[in-house]
DNA sequence: GTAAAAAACTAATAAGTGTTAGTTTTGAAG
DNA sequence: CTTCAAAACTAACACTTATTAGTTTTTTAC
């Protein structure tokens, strides 16, 4: 009876991807069953197979996505000119206006691939480490060129990566916290450090 | 015909906790099945509800006691009398130590906490705002101390937390970094930040 | 308005879910 | 060796799962 109505600017495979988005993010890509996402759209659960071609599917097209838009940026950076504090900088930026962004889509990524069946869970597996890899890369200049405390690249790049990431707890909770003063206190956490010394002392200003 | 064999210092239970946790940690809650569990075991699934109530019970279980561990260690804390830059040093430092020996029991309570049933999810839910802001406080102290820098103190709580518990993609990955480097210079990011001028300055050493 | 295509529907499948009932086996105590 | 409880087993239940087949309805194009 009722139809799938697409978006101003989505086709209804999109419609589908972010009905199926917020629950799987709310319950998990397991715990949300094919029904819940077709009566969230007001549809029977077979009608979807017109767009999509499995559950598995659309689980594979947001994590690729993702880890797409991510890699691509990173290409960008890499291909610039600056510091290499700098370019850290950027990326951090980068992924936290994501994290604010695409939320959903993000969180996913993040909790539930782990559920692509292969050969996506390799590939994607691959891909996370290759990002990672060249962000320490970046990480291991900067520590070269004294501009970078000189500490392990991929504990840096966890601690980076996962204090970002951390932001999905934030989202869900109740005082929104403004978030450009969550993005300039993250950035400052993660360049200048917490102690007082550290902040207190002038240079590495941007922007 | 197999009989739940438990180890030197653990009832039948703890043996069917400690494998569950494997397979909860590995493929999530809601994909591990009572089955899955039982043959990890050698055994056959309802052997299993002689030992324990319910799936649900060992979520619980997992998760109320991880949050139990971390709410008395941070009573401590905050009954020491320390610099509030101090404790939460300590409170990373524990923090990073529990991520590497309970594993397995705290990235299910971090990742599986939303499968729990009800009235538990609400009570952990709780238990988790109320220590954050516990920690908060702590920071706030800092602050007005000018030992820590002025910057949100619940953004500060979400990434230290979030910073560490990313160590669990570090867990799983094939070069085990020694786990003494890593809490090293993950506490140098926290609490002396990233940047060189920064790191260069001397002084809030401790032990 | 009619024909074709798109997308909804109902019905059904085979497999898997947590859990219960009832029974048999096992291990320890006397 | 017998007794008794603990803990295993098999069989089954009531439901849910993703997905397919076949059919009807709705939309699109001419």
């Amino acid at each position: 009876m009722a139809k799938i109505i697409p978006g101003k600017n989505g086709s209804k495979k999109d419609v589908i991807m972010q009905k199926a988005s917020l629950l799987f993010m709310r319950k998990g890509f397991t715990a949300t069953s094919m029904r819940d996402i077709a009566s969230a759209i007001g549809v029977e659960a077979p009608s979807l197979y017109n767009h999509i071609e499995s559950k598995h599917e659309i689980l594979k097209d947001i994590c690729f996505r993702v880890a797409g838009l991510f890699t691509a940026y990173l290409r960008e950076v890499e291909l610039s000119s600056q510091s290499s504090l700098s370019k850290i900088e950027y990326i951090i930026r980068f992924h936290i206006s994501m994290m604010i962004e695409e939320y959903e889509s993000i969180y996913i990524s993040d909790h539930e691939w782990k559920h692509l069946p292969e050969p996506f869970l390799n590939d994607f597996k691959n891909q996370r480490q290759a990002y990672r890899t060249r962000i320490a890369v970046i990480l291991q200049n900067g520590i070269d060129n004294r501009e970078v405390n000189d500490i392990d690249p991929s504990v840096a790049v966890l601690t980076i990566l996962s204090a970002i990431n951390g932001i999905e707890s934030w989202q869900r909770s109740r005082k929104k916290i403004d978030s450009k003063l969550l993005e300039e206190n993250m950035v400052t956490i993660l360049t200048r450090g917490l102690s007082y010394q550290a902040a207190a002392r002038p240079g590495n200003k941007r922007k």
